[in-house]
DNA sequence: AATGAAAGTGTTAAAAATACACTAATACAG
DNA sequence: CTGTATTAGTGTATTTTTAACACTTTCATT
């Protein structure tokens, strides 16, 4: 089910970092492209596509994130585009790129967009064309296809620097969770340690944090209140 | 002396906000479209160019910055890519684009950057190939062709948005200046109003800007002691 | 010598950030 | 049903940062 190639810009390729929060970690989701027929080696690369002549770069990101995880109204922003000449440069990439629908040779331009998902909410189930798509670990990220690597490093120090000012980090977490998920969830992303009483005096005085009247069930401990983000409307 | 079409890629350009601060005021580099058989009409611009297909988009925006100031090594980031479908639209800009190098009718996506520039160090002499290019107060910018207007609004976000946390404010500043101008750069681009005397404090408290033996000569009044901004090395 | 004009300076109060240790609620094992 | 393990939840005192506020100094000009 390759794109008819008419449709689309042989140069510029919209390509996404969507990150996911799960197992205390944050996760990327990665495509591994089966081998072909002249190149056997499994690799793995970023969800992306060539840009329709007909779509903005927006839509061109809305639609490989829908492809991906059949899903609307996720966050979604572009960050960086990368144009070295010699993106497409190693043997490896080469060889994919001939066996796939673009252009071998030519130097492909790539709007880089950031996604944040609510993994619970997403079924694993879709395939990408490509190939099989999992969620990686940010510290177990293998070598990727062209300039991936980079392109992740890029989105993890954006998605760094804009956690708390842009209050992003509540499109990782689930509608609902605790305190003491909250804090675990800032401190793995950014790195640092928080003290459990500042910490909750500190989200206690932000309005856009709400309590609710539900407890964490089935736990051989004390139940944790249950807090949902609500942006401030106005 | 127009630029060879083999070498350029026809939907790629990079368009440069070139931001200076003179006469008190934030200002931004724009070229004069003289008008053409076609169209008579002036029309003012954001220096650009179609990508070619050697550079790299920093490259690119280089040689733009180049070519308009004679200047290397000024500050320069990329800050967005804009690609509406749309964005070549209304009659004025079709007509200009036939008039020139560029084809009309394609959709166009521009990778945008953001260039800081001493104007004292800034010799104005030099003239675009597209037309004069003129200083523009950035709040008397004209209408400006294409989607320009909505660049230099994101870029003007940004720049106030990274102002003090990554400095970049030096880089508008003449080498050495005073505090008084310090204060009021900050507070004409910020639109806010600080206290003289905690903005001084927080000054001195910073590692980054250093005292010079050097005083204003040849005012009227108390004369202001000079200061340079020295990054911190390490 | 007087005037005008901007430069330069310190203290106090309020707010925000930090450091720090025990009690409460539940499931489970015995 | 009692004790234990485990995580949730809470308050106060100290330090640091930010904010408010008015007068004196230094020069050129007359």
């Amino acid at each position: 089910m390759l794109s008819n190639l008419e449709n689309k810009y042989t140069n510029l390729s919209v390509d996404c970092v969507i990150f996911g929060y799960r197992n205390e970690q944050l996760n990327v989701l990665l495509i591994k492209r089966k081998g072909s027929e002249n190149f056997s080696k499994e690799q793995y690369a970023l969800p992306g596509d060539l840009l329709d002549k007909k779509d903005s770069l927006d839509e061109a990101a809305e639609k490989i994130l829908f492809n991906l995880t059949h899903f609307k109204g996720i966050y979604l922003e572009q960050f960086y585009t990368f144009g070295a000449p010699r993106r497409v440069s190693n043997k490896a990439d080469r060889e994919w790129l001939k066996a796939s629908r673009k252009i071998p040779g030519e130097r492909v331009i790539t709007v880089a967009y950031f996604a944040l998902v609510k993994v619970e909410d997403y079924s694993a189930d879709y395939r990408s064309n490509d190939g099989e798509i999992s969620w990686t670990p940010i510290n177990e990220i293998p070598q990727l296809t062209f300039d991936h690597n980079q392109i992740v490093e890029k989105a993890h120090a954006y998605l760094r620097a804009n956690l708390i000012d842009k209050q992003i980090g509540f499109e990782l977490l689930p509608e609902k969770f605790t305190l003491s998920e909250l804090q675990s969830f800032y401190e793995t992303i950014l790195n640092v340690a928080y003290d459990k009483r500042n910490f909750r005096k500190n989200i206690k005085s932000q309005t856009f944090i709400k309590k609710l009247d539900e407890k964490v069930e089935g736990q051989a401990h004390r139940p944790a209140r249950l807090y949902t983000y609500e942006p401030d409307k106005q």
